[in-house]
DNA sequence: ACTCTCATGTCCGAAAACCGCCAGCGCCAA
DNA sequence: TTGGCGCTGGCGGTTTTCGGACATGAGAGT
């Protein structure tokens, strides 16, 4: 099964995103962390002849917030990581959830959380950027502090509420 | 601690050997098995400034078989190890023992005692040559079949009691 | 306010338990 | 005479636990 690649530069640079027949199973910037190596080596990597995933990618970054929203996923997981993964997927653009906020949701316990944040697959395509902590504050991001504040910067001014 | 070299060639190849404070702990040809590499990289390794190791291995195999009983021995391994190969070094130089018999004076079984010959770190010192099977066939040896009957030849003609 | 403790799912590395193999030998059955 | 079996201690490899750490938060004690 083969897994077609799509690169966009982005003001908080570059973005590569990995997605199979399924759907996108990895979605992350070039620099920072990179725990999903996994997909990578196992199966062979094409471009992709498909321009979905860069098209909602550019719209993402022009200001249509929500244009993330609709792109099938595959991430790869546990069961309760997915289950994570789908409530906070439904957490809107301009928003932000606390870890426990979550955990309640789907009956588990604020660190589970945090766990299933960091583990997170397909970066921006599941917001895991919005889960902030209970007061307020937040630190944790896979991809750097700085981009977590430039994504919450970009989505507050874009907010669909406001269109 | 350091570890001492001394190398020597000989009519079947060439020996190296491994000595620290305590006595030798390991002595093989340098072409043929070598389960021993954990002795090497943990010490540094220099030469040898002493010469007993050295001219021990030359009378050896000028003719005088006994000329390695002396040498003070420190080879790792099992308790029950350590007392086949006591067991071991006293078989003389042009007699054989069969893997039985020294599992007979140790408490053990056979195949015990050939696992102990196997891995004994010190060849020629510890004549696990001067072992075969019961029968008087033989077979197994770390430095090859060619260089055992060459060892049990060798002793056959210099044997001490022929002085 | 600050610190301490605990709960919770998952991963990761370390340690432990487990399995198959061997430089033999003697017993038993065809 | 030949062939299968079991016995024995250790080793190397593989598989299984096990303990700690973590993108947090609530409650209790100082």
């Amino acid at each position: 099964m083969p897994l077609f690649v799509t690169k966009r530069d982005t003001p908080i640079g570059e973005v590569t995103a990995w997605r199979n027949a399924s759907g996108l199973v990895a979605l992350e910037f070039s620099s920072g962390v990179a725990h999903r190596d996994r997909f990578r080596s196992s199966e062979s990597e094409v471009g992709d002849p498909e321009t979905v995933v860069g098209e909602a990618l550019d719209r993402y970054f022009g200001g249509e917030v929500d244009a993330l929203n609709e792109l099938p996923l595959a991430p790869e997981g546990t069961a309760l990581q997915k289950k994570i993964w789908t409530a906070l997927r439904k957490v809107p653009a301009g928003e932000t959830r606390a870890y426990a906020d979550l955990a309640n949701e789907v009956g588990t316990s604020p660190r589970v959380v945090g766990n299933a944040m960091a583990r997170n697959p397909v970066g921006l395509a599941l917001p895991c950027h919005r889960v902030i902590r209970a007061d307020g504050t937040w630190e944790g991001y896979a991809f750097g502090k700085a981009r977590k504040r430039w994504l919450l910067d970009h989505e507050a001014l874009h907010r669909p509420k406001d269109k």
